[in-house]
DNA sequence: TTATTATTGTATCAAAGTGATACAATATAG
DNA sequence: CTATATTGTATCACTTTGATACAATAATAA
């Protein structure tokens, strides 16, 4: 909340010039990617921001696309440099082109208020369209990096999300919806998760996911259907009372 | 399937490199919209297609994004443009950006082919990523019309479609892929028919988006219990059996 | 006029899926 | 050894779905 001193704004005025004069030769104009990544923590389903400079407001974790990169390459590019895991579940859902979005002024005027007006370039003042991804991640794994524009990073309750720019409010709902399909139709909830898990965790991320609360033993028994789901040891967790079964998540379906 | 007369290259490359001439300063640099246009006929679900000048390939209607224009907004206007309709059922589902597609070498040779080797210009030799859209359109009301790179207009059999530039093949699956979930969860197909159709003739939609058989009966009961069928007057054919009711999609569901 | 034919609309039955509830099994605490 | 909290399975009613039967009917042919 409080004014960065002296140092942090020259540097960080330093790095956006170097950006904004490199930028140009490096990547595609007006062409974007944006990622909604998803974690599941206190059977919670949350989302990782980061703040934008000194404002209050958060954005989506984005980057621009390189001129000989492919668009999943990008992505998975930007989300390795956030992250630093290797094997992210990743899945494009929707390209965002409004002109109205990057008439967005508030981080326009941060941005300038940090270069000078005089220093301000094409570069930012230009129409971006972005391509969205959303990204499932083990957050127990994760080890988040800031970067140049953004210091901060916090992970959000996704219906107790900040104040965000541009149109990333409309993208993560976009992306929820995507995420809801995708969980029951694809069974993509496993990435959320760590290795093994009981069947109340895995019902407490499907709850979170669809927002609604699912009967116990029906969703038991619609699990089991599935024959997805490997059942291993017990887990002992020193409650009084019955222990229940690890689960891992099998892929190559014996049938 | 023969050799243009020298008048229509001349017009053809005297209009391309207008084109390029004007391109960079009124659209977005490396930016596209394709559209997947859909129609119905012969109880056949039809895709709309291009030839590319004088190849054997065919590519999807597409064209440029202009530089203070939404997707949408593009992708509406280059129909229009194409089919010379004004209500266009329109839905954005892939975001296509492999470098690779842009390596595609028999445009290209056929461009240079046209207007020189010489003056090709830095527009079509670019990397390009595009925004692809589906349409649904009743093509009974369709007016196409060609443009300056590609004159000829066919519509194909989903699935017995020619050879295609690019990535377009991969697209189009894309494109069903997503109509078909749409056709059951939005109720989207009521775009393809006229305003009144037959229980028959709205199972043989499904069959041709569905690609299989449905039982005449429980399709009936199903699409009833929907409760977005008006039931109309029968429809006399003149045919020696029981008169079919006509039905209408209504949208402001009375509950 | 009446039987015939092709097709449409509705009913029915069995099988599968789902929501709600009951109850037995069990790991630890006292 | 009993109490407690939670887990795993079974069961019942109800809905949905697949398959089939059958009555209704518009035109044709006898």
């Amino acid at each position: 909340m409080g004014n960065q001193n002296k140092g942090d704004v020259n540097g960080l005025k330093e790095g956006i010039r170097e950006f904004m004069e490199a930028a140009p030769a490096i990547y595609m104009p007006g062409l974007s990617v944006d990622t909604v990544i998803f974690g599941f923590h206190n059977d919670k389903l949350k989302v990782f921001l980061l703040r934008f400079a000194n404002t209050p407001y958060f954005v989506l974790p984005g980057g621009f696309i390189k001129k000989e990169e492919n668009l999943d390459d990008a992505a998975l590019r930007i989300l390795q440099e956030r992250t630093g895991l290797q094997d992210i579940y990743l899945e494009q859902f929707y390209t965002s082109g409004n002109t109205s979005r990057s008439k967005e002024t508030v981080a326009k005027e941060e941005l300038q208020k940090i270069i000078g007006k005089a220093q301000w370039s094409n570069w930012f003042d230009q129409r971006f369209v972005s391509v969205c991804y959303y990204a499932l991640i083990d957050d127990t794994k994760v080890k988040p990096e800031t970067e140049i524009f953004f210091t901060e990073f916090k992970w959000f309750d996704v219906n107790k999300l900040p104040k965000l720019l541009y149109d990333h409010d409309l993208i993560i709902k976009k992306a929820l919806s995507r995420l809801q399909s995708d969980l029951d139709e694809k069974l993509v909830g496993f990435n959320l998760m760590s290795e093994t898990f009981t069947m109340g965790q895995l019902q407490k991320l499907y709850e979170a996911v669809h927002q609604k609360k699912f009967v116990r033993t029906n969703f038991q028994r619609k699990l089991l259907s599935l024959n997805v789901l490997e059942r291993l040891e017990k887990q002992y967790t020193g409650k009084a009372h019955k222990a229940p079964f690890l689960y891992r998540f099998v892929t190559g379906n014996s049938e």
